[in-house]
DNA sequence: CGGCATCCGTGACGATACTG
DNA sequence: CAGTATCGTCACGGATGCCG
C-alpha cells in the first residue's frame, strides 16, 4: 500500500492500492524471472533511480510480496525473490501484456530491450502446449535468452540462457512480438528463416508442428 | 501515455505506459458501467481531486480510451465513454480484482463503497452462467444497485437499478464479498437469510440451483 | 563493488476557490 | 454543472557520496 491509499472497498483499488505505485509491477516482471540482485534489478530496469528501487523493494517486502536473503553469511550482497503472493501476479502482468502487445507495432529508438521481458508474452501462446508436455524451452534472441520451464500445465520463466533444453528457439525481437501477438506462426517464421528450432525432443517437435504458435 | 513512458520495448512497460497513471484504472472501472457525466464520475471517485480528473479525462481521450460526447445541443453536459479499446480492458481489471479480492477481509472505517463495485468479483463468477443463459441479473446492495447483462457468453454490467429483471438478488456488502470469494454459496447464503433471489426465469432458477455461486 | 542515503530540481498530486 | 486557476506538498529522476 503506497502512502495514498484509495480507501475504497473495492478488489481492484485493493490492488491498485498494493500495486499500483511506478515501477512496481516492472519490478515483479523482474523477480519473476527468479532471485534478483539490486544491481541486477537495477540493470535490467532502466530508468528507474536508485533510491525509487530502493524504496519500492523495502514496500514490497513490508507488503508481502517480495522477500530479502543474504546471499552469502557476511557479505552484503541480497537476493530479492517474490514470494507466493508475488507470484500469483502472473495473470496481472499477462493480462496487461495482452492488453499492451499491440503497442509494440511502433518500436520507438529510446526503448530499451532485454529478451526475458518477451517471456510474459510468449508464455500465453504455449499455455497449451504446457499442458501436454514438460520440459525447458530455451529462448535466444540477439539481445539476450531466457528460458521457460513447462511442467503439469505450469509455465515460468528464468533469465539467461540455460546448459540444457529440450529445445531452443532462435529468432530475433521482431519475430518473437509477432510470434507472440499471433500474427505468424511457428511454420511460417521457421519456412522465412526467421526463426530455428533445435533439440530432437517431443517438446521440439510440438513447438515445430503446427498446433503450437499458430495465428491468433 | 504519461508525461513519463518507460521507455521499455515491452508489452507490460506500453500498458503502464497508458494505464499505469493514478486514477485511470478506476475510471475505466467506473465507465465499464456505462457512459457517464463528469459529476456522476467524480461523486463514484471519493478522493480524486477535480484537475485530475478532467486531465485523466483527456489524456484518455487522446490515447484512444474514451471519447467525449454533448449529451445536448447547446448544452455544457458532456457524457464519458470507453471505446472498445478502453473496455478491452476488463480483463485486466478482472485480474486485479482476483488479486485483490482477499485484501477485502479487512473493512477500514475509511474505505468508501458503492455497489457496482462488486460488479466484476460477481462477473468472474458468473461466467459459467452466462455461457447457458441470456438475460439482465439486478443485484441489491443497501449502498444501492447495479445489474449485469448476460448474453452468448459476454458480460457487463451497468449502474443503478433496472425496471425489469430476469432475476433480482438482494444481499449485503459482505454477503456479496464471500460469494465472489467462493468463500459462499448461494445456497448456503439463502439458507442463511443473506440472499434473497426473487424472479421465476430460469436465470433465477439457475442463480438459485447448486451449479452457480458455489464453492470456490 | 554492492547497496543504498542524501541532496536537489521538476513535476504530479490533492484541496480549495473560483468561473462561464 | 463542468470544469479551470492557484497553491502547497510530496513523489520522482538524476547525480553524487558514503560505508561495509
Amino acid at each position: 500500500m503506497p502512502r495514498r491509499s484509495y480507501d475504497q472497498y473495492c478488489a481492484i483499488a485493493r490492488a491498485l492500492d498494493a500495486i499500483g505505485d511506478r515501477w512496481t509491477l516492472l519490478i515483479v516482471r523482474e523477480l519473476l524471472a527468479g532471485p534478483r540482485r539490486y544491481t541486477d534489478l537495477h540493470a535490467d530496469l532502466p530508468g528507474v533511480s536508485t533510491d525509487v528501487l530502493a524504496s519500492r523493494l523495502r514496500e514490497m517486502e513490508r507488503d508481502g510480496l517480495v522477500t530479502r536473503r543474504p546471499l552469502a553469511a557476511g557479505g552484503a550482497a541480497n537476493a530479492y525473490e517474490l514470494t507466493s503472493h508475488g507470484r500469483e501476479l502472473l495473470p496481472v502482468l499477462a493480462a496487461l501484456a495482452a492488453w499492451g502487445g499491440p503497442a509494440l507495432d511502433d518500436r520507438r529508438p529510446t526503448d530499451a530491450v532485454r529478451a526475458h521481458w518477451f517471456a510474459i508474452p510468449l508464455m500465453a501462446r504455449l499455455r497449451p502446449l504446457a499442458a501436454e508436455h514438460r520440459g525447458v524451452l530455451e529462448v535466444r534472441l540477439p539481445e539476450g535468452a531466457f528460458h521457460l520451464l513447462l511442467s503439469d500445465g505450469q509455465l515460468a520463466y528464468r533469465d539467461g540462457p540455460v546448459e540444457w533444453a529440450d529445445a531452443r528457439l532462435a529468432l530475433d525481437a521482431d519475430t518473437c512480438r509477432a510470434l507472440a501477438a499471433g500474427t505468424l506462426t511457428a511454420e511460417d517464421a521457421v519456412a522465412a528463416g526467421r526463426l530455428a528450432v533445435t533439440g530432437d525432443t517431443a517438446l521440439a517437435d510440438a513447438v515445430r508442428g503446427p498446433a503450437a504458435l499458430t495465428r491468433s
